[in-house]
DNA sequence: ACGCCGTTGTCAACTGTTTGTCCATGCTAT
DNA sequence: ATAGCATGGACAAACAGTTGACAACGGCGT
């Protein structure tokens, strides 16, 4: 709690130039005294601070304002493998012990639990069977209310770590041949589906490349252009990654007619101008897409 | 988000140049204020600074743009383990390697830099003498318009998966514990010397959880509740971390007053209302924060 | 060789905007 | 009393924007 002149002091910026972005662009909002005095507390000088900092650093005071301003965390799950809120399907015992972790933020147990789901039989039956489910039930355990979004956090960024591991473990059999390329488009997040995937694809001994998830649209193209692949498969997990990925198939479409692009994920049906949709259960997945490979 | 003058200063090309090559070639198009005045941000400043090495190079401006507009992405490099586009420091034969197989975007050479660069000496001195220097090199050949986003984007992401690995590997030795939290602030995606960071805490004998990127206030807040944690580390990559990082480290003040709260990277040494400022290199960070927690 | 012409970097003129600072006046705290 | 604070307005200097012009340069046809 300081006067404006310990704000000052504190903040090495001017009286006057603490009031004027007060009023101009309403950086912080001190509580008054009775008497109208401004009282400033830990929060304001921070910042203040880092107003200071941002316009040293050559910012513009209105833009970096309008940052300080604007920074307010969005909390949104980073797992979404499927969007549907509804069938709550038999949460299996590892889908349980993931969510039980994640709601205790407890890293050990998370680690636990993810040992226990990638245990169970190949890759491809245990990430349809119970890596999936397990991350789906994380989300709606998210939804509910049940697990807080730093335990979703955890949780999800250690599966894809998992999922990680597998990709590179998986090697790259085909590296000889063209590569396929998997990721997802522009805004969209949800690398499980999408990295797990383009795992599936190389143990099926077919070269893949992941792009990532948020993929411009100008680096899909060149992507393509570069690498000279042979498909390029879209994650599209919600029907907010909708209109990211159709800008990309038209974008693709329009330099390389030829190419075979191929959109997977719930809300793929949606977008029909891709070449191919691909079903659901990974297996499935993959060897439609070599099917399709050797047809074209 | 700079003024037309930062820019100018930030790629040394005059500002009426920069008008110019807007006006002629559309090389960027840098969002607008109310007022007209010209807003541009790092991409914007990447795709100048390929512009202006191509002329140097002797193409043509008008083929240098053409190349530029086709090619460049305008979106952000993932790696930016340090802001400071200074300094070009001596590029090792290692992240020669990794430069050269980002541009190509080709994955299995990817693979085989990072195989290179892990092989290199113990984790903590791999990190700090190889990999970081090497993704440095990385976002700079991507601001000279030398790599594009898709190459910048994979070689990123498959660092960050080996990182994922060596975090996993590390176990989490004191298990028991109550564990460290490790974490990027709110809007921050700068992963990368988060988990390498995280990952040398572990390999230290300590508990560490990661939490991950862009990680909500709300976020930090419960899972100091629900873990019982020892300390919180932020890190603060870039100027634009620091608001965040600021509100995050006065909601944890407020609800925890005596959790021990310290902060890493370029630009956390202006964050004075954190706990303690933890030094640069990795072995050094790792000590300064186990002499903090034996202290408290 | 010569003139023509498009390209390209720079400049000037003029108008409007942003931003740090300052002042006059009046109230408040000690 | 004296120093501190608030408000609102005012200001100058730096910044930006647009338009049009211009000189240097190189390619090209004659």
């Amino acid at each position: 709690m300081y006067t404006i002149k310990e704000a000052s002091q504190r903040t090495g910026v001017s009286i006057a130039l603490l009031r004027a972005w007060e009023r101009r662009y309403g950086i912080v909002a001190p509580v008054r005294t009775e008497a109208g005095y401004r009282i400033y507390d830990d929060a304001a000088i921070g910042r203040i601070r880092a107003m200071r900092t941002l316009v040293a650093d050559g910012w513009s005071p209105r833009q970096a304002a309008a940052n300080i301003v604007s920074t307010q965390a969005k909390d949104f799950p980073l797992t979404a493998v499927d969007a549907q809120p509804i069938d709550p399907r038999p949460p299996t015992e590892q889908s349980r012990g993931l969510v039980e972790a994640a709601a205790r933020v407890d890293g050990p147990a998370i680690e636990r639990a993810l040992d226990d789901i990638f245990a169970m039989g190949s890759f491809e039956r245990m990430v349809d069977d119970h890596l999936y489910p397990a991350l789906v039930a994380l989300g709606d355990a998210w939804a509910r209310g049940e697990v807080d979004v730093a335990g979703e956090h955890a949780a999800s960024a250690a599966a894809l770590r998992r999922l990680g591991m597998a990709f590179d473990a998986a090697g790259n059999a085909g590296a000889g041949d063209a590569p396929v390329l998997v990721g997802l488009p522009p805004g969209s997040r949800h690398e499980l589906p999408a990295l797990g995937f383009a795992t599936a694809l190389r143990r099926a001994g077919m070269s893949a490349t992941y792009l990532g998830p948020d993929v411009p649209i100008r680096s899909w193209v060149t992507a393509v252009r570069q690498a000279h692949v042979r498909a390029a498969v879209i994650g599209v997990l919600t029907a907010e990654d909708m209109p990211g990925a159709a800008a990309v198939i038209t974008a693709l479409r329009d330099r390389h007619p030829d190419l075979l692009i191929a959109v997977g994920g719930r809300h793929s049906r949606e977008l029909s101008d891709a070449s191919a949709h691909l079903p659901d259960p990974l297996v499935d997945a993959v060897t439609a897409l070599r099917r399709l490979l050797q047809l074209s």
